[in-house]
DNA sequence: CCAAAAGTGTTATCGATACACCCATGT
DNA sequence: ACATGGGTGTATCGATAACACTTTTGG
């Protein structure tokens, strides 16, 4: 067994698919990536942001690095949610290539660790940091990108692992959303990443049964018809509220 | 950048707790780990089964291989749930020892994947595999015992897994039990993972529902009172049933 | 006949769904 | 006045929860 073990040199990184919401789609960012150079053409395709991790960097720590380099954001919301370890998940040439020239080394093989971000589109975001460039690209068009890597497969279970989340708690949704909202963005949001046609008076009821979330005395100013009331999701008024069907059965002693 | 990360030699492991179920308690399965030996007096304390992974090995491939090497068994249910990677995580002096003695190699640091193992109790198990002891211990002593590396906490983070599991597909307990299985041993077990106590008429309509399973026309013999019925899951006929309330909103095209 | 556990049905409550009309605003 | 989206309540259905007595079997 040990043999088997001393020749190679395995790596550890953090991918994070990040996740934000312009009022009509949900968006993914994503970081261009050129190739090429030497002698070939030169050739640019795109990747999730992410990093080798640190030497004595946690996990979870190197995403909120990773994210803080991109955007020069703090406090956002990061879930891990999946590593992947597909021994040919670097061994595209194109890949294999980019990584020895940008890291300068030879790589083994990478095994990454999964997370999703979700951050508030409205955040002013310094993209362009140190010669990266950062765009949202419409979720819709996943499909039809091919991302570097397999930054395809990662893209998406970050997807589905997000909507389970939000099935079972809607409040993570107030992380895409700006601080005041109204009900129908809200509504949108929910629809867009559930793929969902929800009805408006049932889809606030089942809001407003949210701890937290709660009515300002304010309306959204020029839109050109009735102005909507604005919302706010107040955490510390949520405690660990959870979707709270079937009296917490969640609480029962988690034991341990 | 890449200064900070030519230093350190880091490794990939992939460790699974195993559960099964006796009927009376949930049980995890450990392995015993003897340490010490040189001049120290021997020390022995208990792991979970785990191992670093090969070079050319997926970590789906890798959890495979360490549950057969430990218990002979193939067909094992088993899911990933989390990576750990906190840089102390075998720090702990008695921990680096035993790494570099059994892995015969410095160790730098070393990112786990964790994956949950849910096994029938039943099916004999080749334990005691060249020397290493596993044996059966019941979760709720877990919190008094103090496992190697950081397997406490793996371990309980593995429970909360499958007890969330357990509450969104409550087919998942099948794994746990014999092929043929009477009802009350199913709501025992449910209510031992969620800690629970259902009420016996509501739990078997509840269960009833679930597509693929299937009462016999066979009763459990020798028993001293009055023969229970017996009940069998056919995989095959559950296909995607999932916790169907709410008309599967899962259905709803998982984009991507 | 006794002890032990199995088996079985009805009612009440709660959450989820379906559904349609009037209101406020800007042009 | 009209176009656009905002706001609101009720009735039905289905799932969950509460609850107790009779049956079978072995000893």
């Amino acid at each position: 067994m040990a043999k088997r073990l001393l020749k190679y040199n395995p790596h550890i990184s953090v991918d994070c698919s990040v996740f934000g919401f312009d009022g009509k789609q949900l968006k993914v960012l994503l970081i261009e990536r050129n190739i090429g150079g030497d002698n070939e053409d030169l050739f640019s395709d795109k990747k999730l942001p992410g990093s080798i991790i640190y030497e004595d960097e946690d996990l979870d720590t190197a995403a909120v690095r990773i994210l803080n380099e991109l955007t020069g954001l703090k406090n956002i919301y990061l879930s891990q949610f999946r590593s992947f370890g597909d021994p040919e998940r670097t061994s595209n040439p194109r890949d294999k290539n980019w990584l020895e020239r940008t890291m300068k080394m030879r790589v083994g093989r990478i095994v990454t660790v999964g997370y999703v971000a979700l951050i508030k589109i409205s955040r002013k975001i310094s993209f362009e940091s140190e010669n990266t460039t950062a765009r949202w690209y419409d979720v819709k068009i996943l499909p039809s990108m091919e991302l570097a890597f397999d930054h395809n497969l990662i893209a998406g279970e970050a997807l589905s692992h997000i909507r389970r989340q939000v099935m079972l708690e809607p409040q993570v949704l107030f992380e895409l959303l700006p601080r005041k909202f109204t009900m129908t963005q809200l509504r949108n949001l929910y629809d867009i990443v559930l793929g969902t046609k929800s009805d408006v008076r049932n889809f606030q009821k089942k809001m407003l049964q949210i701890e937290g979330l709660e009515q300002l005395d304010e309306v959204q100013k020029n839109v050109p018809y009735r102005a909507p009331k604005l919302y706010r999701f107040d955490k510390k008024k949520a405690k660990s509220t959870r979707n709270k069907t079937r009296k917490n059965k969640e609480d029962v002693s988690v034991g341990l």
